[in-house]
RNA sequence: GGGCCUGUAGCUCAGCUUGGUAGAGCAUCGGACUUUUAAUCCGAGUGUCCAGGGUUCGAAUCCCUGCGGGCCCA
């Protein structure tokens, strides 16, 4: 601490022994608090309609944090913060005649437990007139200052609550992400699906193409890894017989923070048996649009300047003609690594980086059509390489029935009919084994054969879906970072 | 990994171009004020100017290195 630091603490702390040499327990165990701030302003709203003038209600109890405090001599106004928003309350000396000096040992930020009656001041303002007030918890800290708000992201991300004390954004956009979270529950829950919950621990990080976490279980003497999809468990569910389940659930990848980034991030996973992508397909639209009339009252969102509308029928957009049509390359002409190359940097695009065929090819996605996709739409049907457990399509063996959903630029979900041909599946993960020995630092999914004896036994037809919360909390709440709608976002 | 920007009081920021020894508002402390709400009025001073090194009689200011943060690119 620094010294001007130290002396505010100081301060507080000698306010702190004069409340206890009063006999005052500055942190009571509870308070009967009977109104939140905006069950008092109702309350008030409807002692108004029957008394129109000076109205006044029985007392009230109110309780929360002094986040403003205004004395005027003899009388005094404070505003307090509680879950709900802000009330003010009003101190007069008359009407406590022996607490009124104890005012003095309390600061913005300490927590205040206030009972009276509810009134309108001269200028309109619902107040609690206090009778009685009680110390709840004496602060020692000061808090952000009023005008700006906490502005350093810094300290907004690192220490959140003050965040949510300072701005009222900060405690939208967590309420809203906890609406989104429960929205896709019930949209889940009323089409027939269970949640269940999968490790986060394992032994193998399949299911994916990312570089995983590695911990180390002392017990057992071995490393494991946290988990970078739920995909595999979920399907050895519905190996199992459970028909239609879903996850959500922390996902964790080893790689770059940025905008859209987040080392660990949530997403929900399903798995419906009987059904393939198309089936998924009507699903996440259906989903995405029942979340934003639950969360937000309309399908209709401004992002980044842009009206997005959320009602289905999503477009279904074929990947191939989109990369085309963006570029001029058909994929299907350049199996091969060299070819691939040339044609896009024929093209201008920057292909120094990419080692594998799967690697160009997201490349070539993510600089020519991603940033093109704006409302919602899905790409679908991708290369068989880029996708080891995607069933690929009846009609032609080198694509598979893969979709991604698009919104404003950004990728939200990807989804396929699984692979449940336990041959193929095999030999699938025996590609990207060797692909990922080949080129060492490319990313590749892994096999994992406790999975794969799984499917052995039988898995029926299944649509399967992953859909990124933090996109979707980003896309309602109008936010172009994931650190805005993560509570306690990794910070370097 | 590369480029650009940035770090000054508890908070939000000015001062840096042109080097002369630290400023404002809020918060804090003392005083006035019984319906204020960015309350108002009077008075007080907060500080490792991110850290270390260099240039200079003299560095918050100029230079170098490092650290933290932001944005863009890979």
């Amino acid at each position: 601490m620094t010294q001007s630091e130290n002396e505010l603490f100081q301060v507080r702390l000698d306010k702190l022994e004069r409340i206890r040499q009063r006999g005052v327990d500055p942190y009571p165990h509870n308070y009967d608090r009977t109104h939140t701030s905006a069950q008092a302003e109702a309350l008030f709203a409807q002692a108004e309609t029957s008394q129109p003038d000076n109205a006044r209600t029985e007392p009230v109890s109110v309780a929360g944090r002094i986040v403003a405090f205004r004395g005027m001599g003899r009388a005094s106004f404070a505003d307090l913060l509680d879950g709900d928003g802000r009330i003010q309350v009003m101190f007069r000396r008359n009407a406590l005649p022996d607490a009124y000096e104890t005012l003095d040992d309390l600061d913005i930020g300490d927590w205040l437990g206030v009972r009276g009656p509810l009134f309108r001041t001269r200028t309109g303002q619902v107040t609690v007139e206090a009778q009685e007030f009680t110390l709840l918890c004496k602060s020692l800290r000061p808090l952000p200052e009023k005008w700006h708000g906490l502005q350093d992201v810094e300290i907004r991300f690192r220490q959140r609550y003050l965040d949510l004390i300072a701005n009222p954004e900060a405690r939208r956009v967590a309420v809203m992400r906890s609406h989104i979270v429960s929205a896709v529950r019930r949209f889940m829950e009323y089409r027939g699906y269970i949640e269940v919950e999968t490790p986060t621990l394992v032994p193998i990080a399949a299911g994916g193409m990312a570089h995983p976490f590695i911990t180390h279980h002392n017990m057992l003497g071995r490393d494991l890894y946290l988990r970078i999809a739920t995909e595999l468990h979920l399907k050895r569910l519905i190996v199992g017989g459970l028909e239609r389940v879903f996850e959500v659930g922390k996902i964790f990848r080893n790689e770059g923070l940025d905008l859209t980034h987040n080392p660990e991030f949530t997403s929900m996973e399903s798995y419906e048996a009987f059904a393939d992508y198309n089936d998924v397909m009507e699903m996440v639209e259906q989903m995405v649009y029942s979340a934003a009339m639950n969360v937000l009252g309309t399908p209709v969102v401004e992002y980044d300047g842009e009206t997005i509308d959320f009602t289905p029928p999503w477009p279904r957009l074929s990947l191939l003609e989109q990369i085309r049509e963006r570029s001029g390359i058909d994929f299907l002409d350049h199996p091969d690594i060299e070819s691939m190359k040339t044609a896009m940097a024929d093209i201008g695009i920057d292909v120094s980086q990419q080692l594998s065929w799967p690697g160009l090819m997201d490349k070539l996605i993510s600089s020519r059509v991603e940033e093109t996709l704006r409302q919602p739409c899905f790409l679908v049907d991708y290369p068989v390489e880029m996708s080891p457990l995607a069933k690929k399509k009846a009609d032609d063996q080198r694509l598979v029935e893969r979709f991604e959903g698009f919104v404003a630029g950004m990728e939200i979900c990807n989804a396929f009919t699984e692979l449940n041909d336990p041959v193929d599946q095999r030999r699938r993960f025996e590609e990207q084994e060797a692909l990922r020995t080949q080129f060492a630092g490319e990313e590749t999914d892994r096999l994992d054969e406790d999975f794969l004896i799984a499917i052995e036994h039988g898995m029926p037809p299944t649509g399967g879906l992953g859909i990124g919360i933090d996109r979707l909390a980003m896309l309602f709440s109008g936010h172009k970072t994931i650190r805005e709608v993560v509570l306690f976002p990794q910070m370097r």
